[in-house]
DNA sequence: TAGATTGTTAATCGATTAACAATC
DNA sequence: TAGATTGTTAATCGATTAACAATC
C-alpha cells in the first residue's frame, strides 16, 4: 500500500482537506469523489486514486464519510498534531503571518519571530515579542522546531536557511524571491507573487 | 514550433526568469544550462527542453547569453510591459502586498485597493487610499485592469472573484483559502500558508 | 583545433483517464 | 432489489532523462 507516494498526490492531499473541513463546517456528512472534485477542480478518477494509495476510505453507493475521511488525511499529513512554527523576519509579510489566525486548527500555531534589526527586536507583534535574530539557532534547537517560514529580504534568505538548518528545521516556506539550496531532508516551499502572476500573464 | 505549450513548462519559465535577473545583477553575462540547472534546482536537459520550445536561445560551446535570455523570457510571458493590479482586501496581506517595492521590476504595478469597511476605506495604504469595493467593478472595467489579488476572507472569496470576473479581470492571485470557480479563460494561482506547510509535513 | 555546450531525438518513466466489476 | 459510487485495472497520455550529433 504506502510504499512510496508521488510527491503529487500528497501536494493534493491538504486540498482535499481544505475542502472537507469546509464541508463539514457547513454540517455535510457525506461527500462523492464526483462532488469533492467539482469543488476542487479535480477529476473524481484522480480523488480516488489518491485516496486509494492510502487506504479504503469509502463506501460503495455513498461516497465518503467526510469525519472519517478528515481524520484519515490529517493522520497522513500529520497534522493531526500541533507544529510550532518559527518566523525569521519581522516585516509586513512576518507580521501578516504572525497575526493570522487560520494556522491552528490547520495543525501549526507560531511561536517566535526574529529579526535583526534593532528597532523591531523587543516590539510587540501579534501575541510575541520580535527575538534578536543572534538567538535564533538556540532558540529553534531549544524549542524543538522543526518548521519556520523565511520572510528577510533575497539576499539575506540563503544565510537564514543555513541557519535554520543548522538549528534542525526540516519544513521552510519561503517567501523570499531565490530559490534556497538545503540538504535532500530538508523540504522547502516557495511564495512569491511575482513568480505566481508571470505564471497566468502569458495567457492574457 | 510554439504550438501547445504545457502549463508545467510555463510554469517553470517565471523561476528561470528570476534566477537569470538575479545573475544579471551580479553582472553575469553567460550560462549554461548546467549552471542555471544547479540554481533553481531543475535539470540541465529540462532547462534545454523548456527553451527549445520558444526557440534557440543558447550557443554552442558557451551557453546562454543573460541579457537576450531575460528578454526573450520577458517576451514569452508578457512581462516586458507593465501590469494593472487590483488588490482587493486592505487586511494584513493586502496591507504588505500593497506596500511590496518588488513587482515593478517583475512586470505589475498594483494601482487600486479595495475593501468593504467603512473603517479603512479612505485610509491610506502606501501610495493608495483604500477605495469603497462597491466601485470596483466600475473602477476595474474602465482602468482595464486584468489582474487582481484576492486578500479577503474565505466566505467572501468566490462572490469578490464573481466580481472580478464580471469586471474583465483575466488572472487572479488568490490568497483566500478557498477554491475558485471561474471561467475557463480566467487564470487562477492560490497561495495559502497552511497548505503549503501540510504540504510538507507529510515528510516530517 | 580542442573543448564545451546546445538542441533534439529516442527511450524511459510517471501520471491521468476511462471503464467496470464489486458492493454498499 | 435498483441505483449509486467505490477501488482498481488497463489504456492512454504526457513529462523527464539520457545521449549525442551538430556546432560555436
Amino acid at each position: 500500500m504506502a510504499s512510496r507516494i508521488p510527491d503529487i498526490i500528497i501536494g493534493r492531499l491538504p486540498i482535499y482537506l481544505r475542502a472537507l473541513q469546509h464541508l463539514a463546517e457547513q454540517g455535510v456528512q457525506t461527500v462523492s469523489s464526483q462532488e469533492l472534485g467539482e469543488r476542487v477542480g479535480i477529476s473524481a478518477a484522480q480523488i480516488r486514486k489518491d485516496l486509494s494509495q492510502f487506504g479504503e476510505f469509502g463506501k460503495q453507493g455513498t461516497g465518503y464519510n467526510i469525519p472519517f475521511l478528515i481524520e484519515k488525511l490529517r493522520a497522513i499529513l500529520k497534522v493531526d498534531r500541533i507544529w510550532d512554527v518559527a518566523v525569521v523576519g519581522a516585516g509586513d509579510i512576518g507580521h501578516a503571518l504572525a497575526r493570522y489566525q487560520g494556522f491552528f486548527k490547520r495543525g501549526f500555531r507560531i511561536i517566535m519571530i526574529f529579526d535583526n534589526d534593532p528597532a523591531k527586536i523587543g516590539k510587540p507583534i501579534g501575541d510575541f515579542v520580535v527575538e534578536d535574530v543572534v538567538h535564533m539557532v538556540e532558540r529553534i534547537r531549544l524549542a524543538g522546531v522543526k518548521v519556520a517560514m523565511i520572510t528577510v529580504p533575497a539576499s539575506a534568505a540563503q544565510h537564514v536557511a543555513d541557519k535554520l538548518v543548522e538549528a534542525g528545521v526540516k519544513a521552510i516556506l519561503n517567501y523570499a524571491p531565490i530559490h534556497l539550496d538545503v540538504p535532500p531532508d530538508v523540504k522547502v516551499q516557495y511564495v512569491d507573487p511575482a513568480t505566481h502572476l508571470q505564471r497566468m500573464t502569458y495567457y492574457l
